[in-house]
DNA sequence: TAGATTGTTACCGT
DNA sequence: CACGGTAACAATCT
């Protein structure tokens, strides 16, 4: 998600231009029923008036309907030719090789989605209300309503709970190990067994982090991405970590400090 | 080569 | 019905 708001903050470059042609090498990253015919004839002379992010979603709006983006795992964005993430300035997406649309404007420039893996997908008038609050700006109470379970339910495990996009919008595999790490919660924990305490705790590492890392680079950049292998050890005091799937995601965590 | 992968969603069981 | 777990998707990388 932090990636996303690389890609927000390069697309806003495209604001005041105007679409001339959309390109389409790769109509499998068009979601839902949506053709390359009726893309193009719904951006064609469309005017970007802003960028804008909701979770791990773009959202382009225009004088006509807006575009989102959902770059998967593997999708990058580029603007007139120069990447949103220098790491990959001279990978094989600089290539063209996994162009998967590109928007040219009347002004000569362009914007590029690239996606090697394919999981991502582009929609016109993307539906934001399926999204719960965005984790860059979550307040005590909505984080706490998030967690919350219904009467004498167990809930799910925390770390399924902060990656379910309904409930809380941006967070992802890397970036929930990382803030439960920091916040020294264990993530299997029942997400409604959550004190006070514990909640203040994790929303102020949840901003830290997201602070932190988007400053570093990228959700990638965490102090346990090193150590998410077998043998990987915590930063903090050095015990072996322990790996599961949680969430249904593989998941790394100190057994020692996290609980 | 076998296994893992930064995300989302349809489907299934409780 | 609401909730939560699982597999599938797709292609690449180690």
């Amino acid at each position: 998600m932090m990636e996303v708001e690389y890609y927000r903050r390069l697309a806003e470059g495209a604001v005041g231009r105007t679409v001339s042609s959309v390109s389409v090498p790769d109509p499998h990253c068009l979601g839902g029923l949506l053709t390359a015919r009726g893309l193009g004839a719904a951006l064609h002379r469309a005017t970007v008036g802003a960028a804008r992010r909701h979770g791990k979603l773009l959202v382009l709006d225009t004088s006509g309907p807006s575009l989102g983006i959902r770059f998967g795992m593997t999708g990058t964005l580029a603007l007139d030719g120069h990447l949103a993430i220098e790491r990959l300035r001279d990978g094989p997406a600089a290539e063209g090789r996994w162009l998967r649309l590109r928007l040219r404007f009347a002004d000569g420039g362009e914007l590029a989605f690239h996606d090697p893996r394919r999981l991502g997908r582009v929609v016109l008038g993307p539906d934001e209300s399926a999204l719960g609050p965005d984790a860059f700006d979550i307040s005590g109470a909505q984080l706490r309503a998030a967690l919350a379970t219904a009467d004498h339910r167990a809930g799910a495990p925390l770390k399924a709970r902060l990656l379910d996009q309904s409930k809380v919008a941006g967070i992802g595999n890397l970036l929930a190990d990382e803030v439960l790490w920091r916040a020294a919660l264990a993530p299997m924990r029942p997400s409604g067994s959550l004190g006070d305490a514990d909640l203040r705790r994790l929303l102020r590492h949840l901003r830290a982090t997201l602070a932190d890392l988007l400053d570093r680079g990228g959700s990638h950049t965490g102090d346990l991405m090193p150590e998410r292998h077998p043998g990987g050890r915590c930063p903090r005091d050095g015990h072996e970590l322990e790996r599961a799937v949680v969430g249904g995601r593989t998941t790394w965590w100190c057994p020692a400090h996290q609980r």
